[in-house]
DNA sequence: TCTGGGGTCCTAGGACCC
DNA sequence: TCTGGGGTCCTAGGACCC
């Protein structure tokens, strides 16, 4: 039996368990340049807001209806993460983490009442870290995804499932007739794996509820559609195709990019913006220890806008030996940007990928355990290996940035906010000078 | 005027080989 | 008119997730 335990409205509850004067409004939380909605509370969905819609098509329901914008702030959301994880993981033998607002847990040869399980996860995540949850229980990830779905809209939305499915929904209690009832009433696009696309071509082919998606032929679907939706079906029939994997690998493609908010025609300030990325694409790339063989870099245009003539060019490099150098990743992007750039065009994005990803080399960055004493090392690698180690740590110490490439720009990626919207929530859990103060 | 930032997997098609 | 057959590897693009 698996579990899936889901935040949520994940951004907009962590803002909550330190502003409770938010909660019972419309909240959202909006994306770095505060372009679009990242995330929503249950009265801004009310509202009609949606996922990633822009902000300036919903900022006048700040008057009309006392929608209340804040700035991410990513710091305090991983942090809250953490904490439920670390709780959620106590209650089962294994977990996958599987996103920064939910986690598979396996519940295999646990014996007992699980649904009470739940309950008693749930009641303790809100308790320590005040953050609301719903929880699903089946048979294999993609029904569990389900149950959770049923779980969250329970309570959400009265009328389309029984009231008593909310916020833990075990669908192996569920007597078969109940169950039939609510695949009947929930729409195939609702199940983990169908997007827009899928879901739309679905309906035209007469398939609209969960029920119908699963008493489909799994073979006519995999020629018809691909491989991936004829397992989701074999899953929603209680056949596990997709594994529980509590050791993830590491990324296989590290990127970091950015909307300017603004177009930039300027080679020199695309060049700032360009180092800034590779020293945090660099960062991220040693944190998991690994090297690229490659860079990539890419810009682009607006597609919004219709007028400008549009350039979406994207250069890759090769890097022998593959590093994890800040220095030499930086220089290898400065290299492609400057190779692509064409001063004609209005730039709205760009960003860095590392690609080719390698484990790094035994010894690069600690002793070999099984080297002779005078196994030759190569002296200047290693000093630069030391010189990214002696960063990391300041940066880890003073703050993001404390520490850069001098050609990196300092925030000048970030375009001025677009108005009223809230500033950024202090990260009260992971800053000393930004905790709360209670008065006495 | 203003439209995110990460990731994954799968597939089709081309290059190349014998 | 008619233009092998089978295999591998790589890449770009699509669809999806949160």
């Amino acid at each position: 039996m698996l579990a899936l335990v889901d935040v949520n409205n994940m951004y907009v509850s962590c803002e909550r368990v330190f502003r409770p004067a938010l909660l019972g409004r419309p909240v959202v939380v909006l994306s770095h340049n505060d372009g679009i909605c990242i995330a929503r509370s249950n009265e801004a969905k009310d509202l009609g807001v949606q996922m990633a819609q822009p902000w300036f098509q919903v900022r006048h329901l700040q008057r009309r209806a006392g929608l209340l914008a804040l700035s991410a702030n990513f710091e305090l959301y991983g942090d809250m993460s953490n904490r439920m994880m670390t709780l959620a993981a106590a209650h089962a033998p294994r977990q996958e983490i599987y996103s920064i607002d939910e986690c598979f847990l396996d519940f295999a040869g646990v014996r007992g009442d699980l649904s009470e399980q739940g309950r008693r996860l749930r009641a303790q995540v809100l308790q320590w870290t005040g953050l609301p949850t719903s929880v699903g229980f089946a048979a294999t990830k993609t029904l569990a995804k389900l149950a959770n779905h049923v779980a969250k809209t329970a309570e959400r939305k009265p009328g389309i499932y029984a009231r008593g499915l909310a916020q833990v929904c075990n669908f192996a209690e569920l007597p078969a007739a109940a169950l039939e009832a609510v695949l009947r009433a929930t729409d195939v696009g609702a199940v983990w794996g169908i997007g827009r696309r899928t879901g739309a071509r679905l309906h035209q082919g007469g398939v609209h509820s969960v029920f119908e998606l699963m008493h489909a032929d799994p073979v006519l679907l995999r020629r018809q559609f691909n491989v991936v939706l004829e397992r989701t079906v074999r899953e929603l029939r209680g056949e596990p195709c997709f594994g529980v994997d509590d050791a993830p690998a590491a990324n296989q493609q590290i990127m970091c990019s950015r909307s300017f908010g603004e177009p930039v025609m300027d080679l020199a300030r695309l060049t700032e913006s360009v180092n800034a990325f590779a020293s945090r694409v660099a960062q991220k790339l040693r944190s998991q220890r690994s090297v690229a063989g490659a860079v990539q870099v890419f810009l682009s245009t607006s597609p919004f806008r219709r007028q400008d003539r549009q350039h979406s060019p994207s250069v890759t490099l090769a890097l022998r030996p593959p590093t994890a150098d800040t220095r030499l990743l930086a220089a290898a992007a400065t290299r492609a940007l400057h190779g692509m750039f064409r001063p004609e065009h209005r730039y709205v994005k760009a960003g860095v990928v590392l690609v080719d990803l390698q484990p790094q080399a035994p010894g690069a960055n600690e002793p070999d355990l099984f080297a002779d004493d005078d196994t030759p090392q190569p002296v200047p690698r290693r000093d630069r290996t030391r010189l990214m180690i002696a960063v990391d740590a300041l940066n880890q110490r003073f703050g993001r940035g404390a520490i850069d490439v001098a050609s990196a720009a300092r925030r000048s990626h970030r375009a001025p906010s677009v108005g009223a919207p809230g500033l950024r929530s202090p990260r009260c859990t992971t800053r000393l000078d930004e905790v709360i103060r209670v008065r006495a």
